[in-house]
DNA sequence: CGCTGCTATTGAACGTCGTTCAAATACCGG
DNA sequence: CCGGTATTTGAACGACGTTCAATAGCAGCG
């Protein structure tokens, strides 16, 4: 009778901290992808991996945490979106419709994961997580880059891009939650060239 | 004459079924201006009104059927502070910024309550509520009428319209989720104004 | 008055959830 | 080989949304 039945603690050494970290965001971006914020739950997440809640608190933190590194990923992807969207031939303007057009797809193709990124709201005492608006000002610095040889000027140029970013996330916003169909039948796309077309002149 | 003291069930007699709706309402709507969405619970929201969290679900129904009634109330009342926005006398163009703005203010007056109304998102496969499309399209149809002598083609405005829209949603949204201010330090309601400025031309 | 439904109201229960605790295991530097 | 540290877990705690079965008041009717 060997004493050493396996009683399931201990580490399992089949991935270190971050591999681990990586799996959680990975797993719980599927359920979010599939079933959308109310799918995302602790137990939930770790019966996915197949792990006990614990070890996601230990690795990575709390429920809001993990949806905090969700959205910190999602940013990345869509900065990326955004940045093979740009072309150096185009015109600024033909450039900043692209910008637009390439946000709407990114949300389109995955609705529930961006949604995430706003559905989630932080306790109104907490800070603002501070790479969160590292991430979000090197998106929205794109647009700046893209927009400056149309606005010279930095302070009015600011402005239009905090401006035409938020117009783009109503139209999103509202697409995703089936709220702008109410309104219109034409596709948030068109709306968006509309909104760009007309805010730049 | 004393009332006889409650000995636990049994009607109470003191309102009738839509006085106690309406209680419901202004409990929730209370509980979500203090503390948002997070702090709006069946037990608590029973445990303020003084009643059993039965009774709730026997006069009005689940936690989304209350969060269902205090948003067709706080879109009542925005449809209503727009109203007050606009007058006859001015051109239309300074109605569209007057409306604009009343909307803005609208939301910083009360950005917890105005939230949830966007906050909520219905499961994916129950459609949507009808009382909500009418509330939404009563308020935008202000706007629809407000653009009519700028924009006659019914087609192009209604465009305008849900893209204006949309803007302010995104402006208002951002700014009560404090993720307009990483990006600029100007009040929402300028940026309003330019947007409704830039984009009417 | 008594009877008979009907509705309002409740305490208790059920299942689930996020989170914490204490213990147990494996790994690593001495 | 040994002690400390990191990982992993089952179990427990409290709170939550929701449902169930029972009771109390009320209205109508004989």
């Amino acid at each position: 009778m060997t004493k050493t039945a396996r009683r399931g603690t201990g580490p399992r050494g089949d991935h270190n901290r971050e591999e681990f970290q990586a799996l959680v965001a990975k797993a719980a971006e599927g359920l979010v992808r599939q079933e959308g914020l109310r799918g995302l739950g602790m137990r939930r997440l770790a019966a996915a991996i197949g792990y006990a809640p614990n070890s996601i608190y230990n690795a990575v933190g709390d429920l809001d945490t993990v949806v905090l590194r969700v959205n910190a990923r999602t940013l990345e992807r869509l900065h990326d979106a955004l940045v093979a969207a740009i072309s150096d031939a185009a015109t600024p303007r033909d450039n900043a419709v692209s910008v637009a057009d390439a946000y709407l797809a990114f949300v389109q193709a995955d609705p529930q994961v961006w949604s995430l990124v706003f559905e989630h709201t932080l306790a109104p005492d907490s800070a603002f997580p501070e790479w969160y608006g590292q991430a979000l000002t090197r998106t929205t610095d794109l647009v700046d880059r893209v927009l400056q040889p149309m606005i010279p000027d930095a302070d009015e140029r600011r402005q239009a891009v905090a401006t035409l970013w938020a117009g783009l996330h109503g139209l999103a916003s509202l697409s995703t939650s089936r709220k702008l169909a109410v309104l219109t039948p034409e596709p948030p796309r068109d709306l968006a060239r509309l909104l760009v077309r007309r805010f730049l002149g």
